[in-house]
DNA sequence: CCCAGTTTGTTCTCCTGTTCACAAACTCCT
DNA sequence: AGGAGTTTGTGAACAGGAGAACAAACTGGG
């Protein structure tokens, strides 16, 4: 959804685009597979990853089928292999560094967050604003202040960014970032960012979620 | 996505049933129309909103139709009486109470978030299953016992419940939620829920969201 | 080697959602 | 009152995704 438009490509390899529904979900296949794995189990059936996964399996194996033929009739998947394709084709085989902005509660929350490291994601600075925040040290990292982001973007070669501000602030942390050659943003501020056209925009509301949820909560009640 | 099966409904009011996507773009449009009222501006043209949520003008005029002719042609919205109408067709005109089950660094996020109480819900209680976090007070709010859901869930007729625990004790609170008469879950934990059909989730996952945009990072990255 | 059983990869159909384009309906100016 | 200009609401075309269903490809047993 409100993607900006894909521009057409013909890469030598890996040259079928995959539809944006699959990528959506191909993050969930690669969760499944680890806990498969975890679990000691080295194949699985498309229904059995399906189920792991919670989608249809005719619908898992045509996501399959963009990234290529990875399976084998009469027997399934292999578990690690079809992992390592994956995450391989989503790009999380190499780590990266990310810097998220904003480090109030939910801030902190993400620093904190374990799943990013494990899933390829290193964070590796956290802004504030505020100057009362400065030198405190949040999940092992020192929460420097947000004019370092240039300097911390170009050290580290950032191309992730995160924001975790107050509304008001959030376009012009966009637009910073925007400037320092971020070019995919995940955005928890209740605001719509306005960025150039090549730059990559996700957002998380909270308070959105919960609207869906209210509305189908109040039809529910409406014929009980 | 991932909805349960829509039963066929004949209510006498509100009969025509929203599409999925509608909804899910109906409290963006109630948040621009909520940061144009404060700005003073009382009307607008679907295409002014269309930019305030970032949307399609035409999109945007074809969701407010499954609503009702609620615009003046040559004219545009009354920006406060549109606000009123997509807040009373998501039911945030009434009080929805909510609990948080997982007082850690994102339940606590949660919990210190505004934008739900300005936008139809009130957190009635937090719960957390390590005895540490007892008595610990979190947004103005004792944190208690999970086994204090049935009761609470109960006296204040919850409806929606929040996981912000770890991914293991995820499936457990949903199973005891669903007990305890809750139908509509958002998710934070990264892990499939198995609940029944009638009961909603909704699932936010953080590490899925920073998959995707280095997916297409990736992509950026093999033309440049 | 052949056959029964299993599971993938893919085609085809259906359905949902998006966008264009325009008639209908309104305002305002002369 | 009439006409020019504006903006909504919607019909119709188009695009994209979901799921059923099946042929192709594998395994294992006799």
């Amino acid at each position: 959804m409100e993607r900006a438009a894909v521009t057409a490509r013909t890469s030598p390899e890996s040259a079928r685009d995959i539809p944006e529904a699959t990528v959506a979900r191909l993050p969930v296949y690669l969760r499944a597979l680890t806990t498969l794995s975890e679990q000691g189990i080295g194949t699985c059936s498309s229904e059995d990853l399906a189920v792991a996964a919670g989608v249809n399996s005719a619908k898992l194996r045509k996501d399959l089928s963009y990234l290529g033929s990875y399976g084998t009739r009469g027997v399934g998947y292999d578990v690690d292999y079809l992992r390592y394709q994956i995450a391989r084709e989503i790009g999380v085989t190499q780590d990266w560094p990310v810097v998220i902005v904003g480090i109030g509660n939910l801030g902190q929350a993400l620093a904190n967050y374990s799943g990013f490291r494990s899933r390829g994601f290193r964070v590796v600075a956290l802004l504030d604003a505020d100057p009362a925040r400065r030198d405190e040290v949040v999940a092992g990292l020192e929460v420097r202040p947000f004019d370092d982001l240039e300097r911390i973007a170009h050290e580290h070669s950032v191309a992730i960014g995160v924001i975790a501000t107050p509304a008001l602030a959030a376009q012009d942390v966009a637009d910073r970032m925007v400037a320092c050659g971020i070019t995919s943003i995940l955005n928890f501020a209740p605001i719509v960012l306005n960025v150039p056209a090549q730059v990559d925009v996700r957002k998380v509301d909270l308070s959105i979620e919960l609207q869906i949820l209210a509305y189908h909560e109040q039809r529910k009640g409406a014929t009980a």
